[in-house]
DNA sequence: AATACTTAGTGTAATTCGTACACTTTCAAA
DNA sequence: TTTGAAAGTGTACGAATTACACTAAGTATT
C-alpha cells in the first residue's frame, strides 16, 4: 500500500522545489537522489531528486528547506537556485505519469519547478528517508545517466551552475569537513570540475587567497607521508563569498 | 473603465513571468518599463516590468515569449532565465494589491514569478503598449529606484547576471546595430559594466577575440575624426557563444 | 583661413598570471 | 631493509593585464 500524501489545503498543485544535493566522500563527487515507492521497470527509473509540491504561506526558500527535511532529513544547509523548469512535457514517461496519480490530489496539474543545488558534508548526514521517499542514498554523480521527469536534465544544469560559480567563490568548503588536507581539497575541485589539477599550481593559488589556516594536527596511519590538516579561516573566507574573487580557474 | 484581463481557463493564477529588457541608445543602458492603468500616488510607483501569467498548454519559454508581445510587441528576441521569484510578501504594497484586484480573476493567489532579461537593438523597437499596459518606454537603468512589487530586486538581479555574462560571452551585441563603431562597442560595454575601460587595452582584446568585420564603410557628419564601421562576424560570434571564453574581464 | 574642439586610432614597457615540470620526505606494509 | 604511496616544495617561460600619450581627421566657430 503506498501512502498518500498530506493533503493541506493551501499545497499548490503548480509549482514545486527540487533539489540537487552535492556530496564528496574525498574520492568522487556523489548527489543525493530518493528512491520512490511504486512499480518501476527498473531501479534506476525509481530514482528522483528529492522535491515536492509548496505551500500558498510558505516563499521558495521556505519551501525548499522544509521539502528536504522531509524527504531526507537535512537542515539548514547551503542552497543556491538553479532556475525554474517548466516544459508542459516536463512529465513524458509513462512511468511518472502513474506515480503521480498515485500520490498527487491533481495528478495531471502543470508542474513548475524550481530547482536548488546543494552542497553537504556527507560526513553529516545519516541518509534518512520518509514521506514517499523509501530510500535516500548517495550516488556518483558520473554514473547518473537518466532520472525521473526532466530531473537528469536539472542535475546536469546544476552541475554546470556548480563549476562555474566553483571558480570564482570558495562555495565548495560546505563539501569538506571541518579538518582537510590539501590533497583532499585539491580531490575535491578535480571532482567537480571533471579533470585533473597541477599540485603546485593548486596549492600556490589556494594558498594566495588566503582562506585556509594550517592546524598542528597532521593525519596518522596513513602508508604514506602524513599531510598537515587545515581548517578553513571563516573571516576571509567570508568576505570572498561576497566579493567572490576575479579569477579561480586552475 | 479599466480592462479585464482576458479570462481564458487555463490561465494558471499560480505563475507569472516578468522580463528586464534592456536596451543600448549608445550612451546609456535602458530598460523598457510599462506604466499600468490605474490610480497610483506618482508616476514612478505605476512603472513595472512586462509580465504576466502563464497558461498551462504553454512552457516557460513560450509563454514569456508572448506576454512580451502582447504588452511590448516584441518578438523573437534574445531571452535568458534569471530565476524564480516568489516570497509569499512579494505584493507588500498597498497599490500593487489594489492594482490586482482591479485586473486579476484570483488577486489574492500567491504568484511564483519566473524572471528573464532580454537584450534587443533599441533602434530595432517602436515601443507599442497594449492590454493592461498604458505605456511601455525606456527608461535609464541607473535612475530606477524602485518598481512595482518586487521587481525592483529583479531588475537588480538581471543586471548582475548580464554583467556576469558579458565578460564570458559576446551577448551584448543583441544590443548593437548591425554596424557600429567601436567606440560605440566599448559605451556599450562601458554602460552594462557600470566603469570606464581604456581604449587602447579594449580594442586589442575586442580584436583579439575575432568576431568582428571591418566593413569599408566611415562615420560622416560627425564633427571629428570619422570612425570606421565594424560588423560581427556570425561564425565566430556563434561558436564563442557556444564555448565562452575563458576570461573577458576588461 | 585659422583655430578650437572632439573622437579615432595606434604601441610599448612593466608586471602579474598561468603553466609545465621532478625530486625529496615520511610513513606503513611487506 | 625495501617498496609503495602520497606529501611537500621552486623555477623558468610565455601569455595576459595594465598603465600610459600622442597624432589624425573631421566639424564648428571666429
Amino acid at each position: 500500500m503506498r501512502r498518500k500524501e498530506i493533503i493541506r489545503p493551501d499545497l499548490n498543485p503548480n509549482v514545486s522545489v527540487d533539489c540537487v544535493i552535492f556530496g564528496f566522500d574525498f574520492q568522487q563527487l556523489k548527489v543525493l537522489l530518493i528512491e520512490r515507492e511504486g512499480d518501476f521497470p527498473d531501479e534506476k527509473s525509481r530514482l528522483a531528486l528529492p522535491g515536492n509540491l509548496i505551500y500558498d504561506d510558505e516563499n521558495l526558500n521556505m519551501a525548499v528547506n522544509r521539502v528536504l527535511k522531509e524527504l531526507t532529513g537535512l537542515d539548514n544547509i547551503f542552497l543556491k537556485q538553479i532556475g525554474a523548469f517548466g516544459g508542459v512535457d516536463r512529465i513524458s514517461k509513462e512511468t511518472d505519469k502513474e506515480w503521480l496519480r498515485s500520490i498527487r490530489a491533481h495528478p495531471d496539474a502543470r508542474v513548475i519547478t524550481v530547482a536548488y543545488y546543494s552542497l553537504v558534508r556527507i560526513s553529516d548526514y545519516l541518509p534518512a528517508a520518509s514521506s514517499f521517499a523509501v530510500t535516500a542514498n548517495w550516488y556518483n554523480v558520473d554514473e547518473i545517466r537518466d532520472l525521473a521527469f526532466d530531473h537528469y536534465t536539472i542535475l546536469k544544469t546544476g552541475l554546470n551552475q556548480l563549476r562555474r560559480e566553483i571558480s570564482f567563490r570558495p562555495i565548495g568548503f560546505n563539501l569538506m569537513p571541518e579538518k582537510f588536507t590539501l590533497g583532499q581539497l585539491q580531490r575535491m575541485y578535480e571532482a567537480i570540475l571533471g579533470r585533473s589539477l597541477d599540485k603546485r599550481n593548486f596549492r600556490r593559488k589556494i594558498m594566495k587567497i588566503n582562506i585556509l589556516s594550517a592546524t598542528d594536527e597532521k593525519e596518522y596511519d596513513v602508508p604514506h607521508k602524513p599531510a598537515q590538516y587545515f581548517k578553513f579561516n571563516e573571516a576571509n573566507y567570508k568576505s570572498l563569498v561576497e566579493t567572490g574573487f576575479d579569477n579561480f580557474s586552475f
